[in-house]
RNA sequence: GGUGGAGUGGCCGAGAGGCGAGGCAACGGCCUGCAAAGCCGUGUACACGGGUUCGAAUCCCGUCUCCACCUCCA
């Protein structure tokens, strides 16, 4: 493999940042990983050993985000949880693609400057992610920020024969005829690409083979020119491959663990950050990780499909940890197809595990049962399934399986049991980021609400002591009625909000009734 | 045309030569005044046609269908 790259010209790469503390407690050989390069699986190997660095492609804020994008983030977001979990220090970077021909368009439609059009969708993606519970990146740089970055980049590919400017512009491309090992994430052979679209006549004649990528282009007289920076060819704005070579190698060296993205990004744009970064000497990534695509009707999303799958739309429908769960809930190599039907049954799922969690409270306390609570461990069943390259469905078999156990335990009164099962299931569930939310705390309305109710309950508990059925059946008719679920327990009656699927009530109010 | 991937029970979705992941739905039972929740039980599914094997959903050959990428895309 090293023979077909070029030889390194001295590059040292950059340090991490800062100083990589000792892992608290080194972490197991445990973690297996498909790499889509060499396409096998094996042991994670980081270059610092007790410590991941992760490039993750992030957003090019051209519109708002929609669940498909969401997929891939919580994807990786799973692999750092894991990580952290296992005793990795991680470092994630995910890039913001802040320019490029279609911001520059749309924002010229929307007739607004691209860099608040850019910015307006980074801050949607963002709170997109945040709602979704995606850890925020240690570091998420722009692609702007880092034009000097991609400028030595350049330089160095020019010096070594593996990029040329066209004479009279700031054109750069990449020359994929000097790179032998061109094609080889996708194998594809250069003669059997699907000629490229190069009929602009502009173009015809500057490239010296049409496979030829731009690392940067020119700056037009119809772009604005905020839209450009100076370099030693010319003025003009990056290629999109370059900047992510550019930045992964800024914030995480030369060589680092993983690289991540979503399945359709593996050409042409994995394929020609390889070529860029080995072209120039650079390591670069040691394991390639593609996330499988959310497909609906059995297609790929598409942006023309409106924003109905938008996640702020979705997020009016189910709450977030559903969401969450959904997206999680099948192997990241394998399609997911979207339905709201899918979205039910995720729904179902994940209450269970709620349901579970919430009475493990009430019997226990929160202090005992929850976000505060000593951690549990995970089934080792868990741990083998997230150890076998992240095989989330099965290790949701295995939560599963501890809170069948834990209502089990809970039946039987068995507190001690009950108590393990679900610190465990905690847990277990915060690996993968789908953990019942803390309460938000009362507001005045729902402490209203909840006094109504617990009226309600008292006199339903009145009648039901009477053996009044008819009268203890009607109140709980008006309170269901209204959205209210009961539940009978040993301890009195408790209430919540039933789940929305359509109004957009999400709250998750519950409160001990008594009687 | 090239390169990958997929077709699993009513649904979603794992697995990957023998022992039926898990969830949802359904049915039966327990519990319960009833309901809800929970627990127990019930499923003989792996696109089709051949083949290999004591044994195949899993391997091989062929066929069909679908998807992704080769253009911006998570």
């Amino acid at each position: 493999m090293a023979a077909l790259l070029p030889s390194a010209r001295g590059h040292a790469g950059r340090p991490y940042p800062g100083p990589v503390p000792e892992p608290a407690t080194p972490p197991g050989p445990g973690l297996r990983l498909h790499d889509s390069l060499s396409r096998t699986t094996a042991p994670l190997d980081p270059v610092v050993p007790g410590h991941v660095g992760i490039y993750v492609c992030g957003a090019t804020p051209q519109t708002s985000p929609h669940i498909g994008h969401l997929r891939a983030q919580v994807v990786y977001d799973v692999l750092r949880r894991w990580l952290l979990h296992s005793g990795y220090q991680v470092t994630l970077v995910r890039n913001v693609t802040d320019v490029d021909d279609k911001i520059l368009t749309k924002a010229a439609e929307a007739g607004r400057p691209w860099w608040a059009h850019a910015y307006r969708y980074e801050r949607e993606f963002t709170a997109a992610y945040d709602a979704l519970r995606v850890l925020p990146p240690t570091y998420e740089p722009r692609a702007t920020g880092h034009v000097t970055e991609m400028v030595e980049l350049m330089q160095r590919l020019v010096d070594a024969g593996h990029a040329y400017a066209v004479p009279g512009t700031a054109d750069l491309y990449f020359d994929v005829r000097s790179f032998a090992a061109y094609g080889r994430l996708t194998r594809q052979g250069l003669d059997e690409l699907e000629p490229a679209d190069d009929t602009d006549p502009e173009l015809a004649g500057r490239k010296r083979d049409p496979r030829d990528f731009a690392l940067w282009k020119s700056a037009k007289d119809s772009e604005p020119a905020t839209a450009s920076w100076p370099t030693p060819w010319g003025r003009g704005r990056p290629g999109w491959h370059l900047e992510c070579s550019a930045m992964a190698t800024r914030y995480l060296g030369a060589e680092f663990d993983v690289h991540g993205g979503g399945l359709d990004l593996r050409f042409p744009h994995h394929e020609n950050e390889i070529a860029q970064s080995n072209a120039a000497g650079d390591p670069f990534a040691r394991v390639w990780l593609h996330s499988a695509l959310l497909t609906t009707a059995g297609e790929k999303m598409s942006k023309s499909l409106g924003n109905s799958l938008g996640v702020a739309n979705l997020l009016q429908q189910v709450r977030p940890e559903v969401l969450r769960y959904y997206l999680v809930s099948a192997h990241y190599r394998s399609n997911l197809e979207f339905s709201d039907t899918s979205l039910t049954e995720a729904a179902a799922a994940w209450e269970r595990v709620e349901g579970f969690l919430r009475r493990a409270g009430e019997l226990l306390g929160t202090d005992q049962v929850g976000p505060q609570a000593p951690a549990g461990d995970p089934a080792p069943a868990f741990v083998a399934a997230m150890d076998d390259d992240l095989s989330v469905p099965s290790a949701l078999a295995a939560l599963h399986g501890v809170v069948r156990d834990g209502n089990a335990a809970l039946a039987a009164g068995d507190r001690d049991t009950v108590l393990a099962a679900a610190r465990s299931v905690w847990t277990m569930a915060s690996v993968l980021g789908i953990e019942p939310a803390v309460d938000a705390g009362s507001s005045g309305s729902t402490e209203a609400l909840d006094r109504l109710v617990r009226a309600e309950l008292d006199a339903r508990a009145t009648a039901r002591a009477a053996k009044d059925w008819a009268t203890a059946d009607a109140v709980r008719g008006r309170l269901v009625a209204a959205g209210v679920v009961i539940e009978d327990t040993a301890e009195g009656a408790r209430w919540s909000l039933a789940e929305s699927t359509s109004t957009g009530t999400t709250t998750t109010a519950s409160q001990q009734g008594d009687s």
